[in-house]
Order: structure tokens, then C-alpha cells, then sequence
DNA sequence: TTTCCTGCAAAAGCTTTGCAAGTAC
DNA sequence: GTACTTGCAAAGCTTTTGCAGGAAA
């Protein structure tokens, strides 16, 4: 989402980070993907460029990119295994869908519920807390109606 | 945080859940963190008061309590290992510390931020989304000044 | 008495790590 | 040439599962 096609290498170029084969299709499907893939989805397409492609290479490479704000793991529902990743590293909304599956927000409305937060008070969170507050998320649980919740929220 | 002391069994009776010994020191021990405690430290709390419990049972009664609504997985930074758990199942507002672990925002702070956010705008996303939307947190990152983010928001 | 829950132990699944060979810069 | 990455395989952890015995209602 941040960036597209042969800027991937000048994203990589700033983070200070080596522009491999392996990291930049890792980027690319991460980037592309508009649901919350995860480590072993993002292998799976990595796969079908590089065969040799090994799991951990995916593992490390998510890890750095998360260390850089490249990606970032999302919350996701108790039973489904393992984390899921996400390139949109702005400030977003989330919903988690009956089906286990999380979604973003359509865009504008995410970016709506966002600013509809004023920044007096996270500024005031921020001083309560003692830190300074960056990214921030808003997380939603979708259900069918009448259905019970099953409370598995992340 | 939903109920105390000898209520926990008004709380377990009304989901259809036995009243066990196990079960009443872990929704103690969840009810009563002010942190967002893993399975693991869960554990070692009630084994003070139950020498003999087992991983396995604060995990199958951690997973009930969930589908009943009783408590709810957080999402936690990468390199935590485990999830970690909060008895708090009302909206509410929670914050990433630089040393990976997550709070709760205080209370007033966190309805006032839940509470600024347009019921309207929530409507409008159910109806986006196509489903009944009920529980929703917001999470922020906070990082000391200067530091760089590690993008580790889950 | 019936049904549900616990404890144990083993299994399953996700993620990380060590190291030698290979690649980016 | 140097420092960083990869792939492989093994290890490490967390979480789940099967089952017999035990407890709640």
C-alpha cells in the first residue's frame, strides 16, 4: 500500500535494508493482499515466483519489516492459528467478521471514525500515560444478528 | 471487573457454567489484573491457591469464558510470546508500552474517546460491512520520545 | 445419576534460531 | 571484500486434544 512496483526498492533503500528477490515479493503480496494474510498465505504466493522460498525466510523478513513499520501484525480471533499481517501501517479500522476473518474499513470511513477522535484527548492520553502515542487502531466486531458473541475478540 | 467475590457464581450460572474451583480463582485473577495477564501467569496465580491446576484447564476454561463473553483476547506486541487476556469485555481503550506490554487507558479517558466516535459513523460501517457491529476497541502505540517505532503494534 | 470438568500426557502448530553457503552493496 | 540474507533443519513455545477419573448439579 505504501509503495508500488520498483519504489519497493527505495522503501527498502530508506529502511536501510538489502532489496532481495525474496523480500521484495514478501513486500509486493503484503502490499497487494486487501485481507490480513497470513505467514504461511504470504509463503504461499511468495512461492509461486521463488520455489525455493523457505518459511523462515518469510518469518524473518516479516519481522523486519515490522521492526521498520513496514507491516504490522493484527489482533485476530481465538482458533484461527497464526497472526496476520497488514502493509497499511496508517491509522485504520478493523472488523472482525463472523467468519473468523478481519477486514479493513472501507477507506473513507475509516479515515472518518479515525479523525472523528479528538486529538485533545490523545494528547491527553499520551500525558497520562507518560509516552508518546503513534499509531492507533480501532477494532470492531461484526456479527450476524441475533447471533451470539463468543466474546473471541482478537 | 464484571462481577466480584461470591457473585462469580450468579456469573457463571447465568452462561450455563459449572461452578468449579479452578474456574472461580482464574476469573478472580483475571477480574482482578490491572494488567493484561498470559495464560502462563494466569497459571501460576491460581496454582497459589490450587497446587495441583493445570495449563490445560486455565486454558480450556480461559477458551469458555470467551465464548461466553466472560473475557476476551488482547492483541500483544511481537515477541510476547502467548495472548494475553483481559476480563474487561466493555469498550475500551488500550495502549502498547515501549516494553511490549498493553494497558488499559484509564477509565474516564477511555469512554471519552469511545464516546466520541459517531454512533452514526458505526452505523454506516455495520451497514457497509453488512453485519450487527457490537464490541469495539481502540488501540494505540506509544513509544518514548525519539525512539523509533518497531511497528510491532499487534 | 448424569453431565460436565479436570489433570495428565502427548500431539499439533506457529515461530525462532544456529549455521554454512550465497548475495547485495 | 564485508556485512547482511537465505535455506535448512532442529529446537522452542504456546495451545489443543484424548481419555480416565472426579466433581457439580
Amino acid at each position: 500500500m505504501a509503495c508500488e512496483g520498483k519504489d519497493i526498492r527505495a522503501v527498502f533503500g530508506r529502511c536501510g535494508l538489502r532489496c532481495t528477490r525474496q523480500r521484495e515479493m514478501l513486500y509486493r503480496a503484503l502490499a497487494e493482499s486487501r485481507s490480513h494474510p497470513t505467514a504461511e498465505e504470504l509463503f504461499e504466493i511468495v512461492r509461486e515466483r521463488i520455489p525455493g522460498v523457505s518459511l523462515a525466510t518469510i518469518y524473518n523478513a516479516l519481522h523486519v519489516f515490522s521492526e521498520h513499520g513496514l507491516c504490522r501484525r493484527i489482533p485476530v480471533a481465538w482458533g484461527n492459528r497464526g497472526c496476520r499481517f497488514d502493509a497499511n501501517v496508517f491509522d485504520h479500522v478493523h472488523v472482525s467478521l463472523p467468519d473468523g476473518s478481519t477486514r479493513d474499513a472501507p477507506q473513507d470511513l475509516s479515515e472518518r471514525i479515525i479523525q472523528s477522535i479528538p486529538r485533545q484527548l490523545v494528547a491527553e492520553l499520551a500525558e497520562v500515560m507518560g509516552v508518546e502515542l503513534s499509531k492507533m487502531s480501532v477494532h470492531f466486531e461484526g456479527r450476524r444478528d441475533g447471533e451470539f458473541s463468543d466474546g473471541a475478540f482478537q
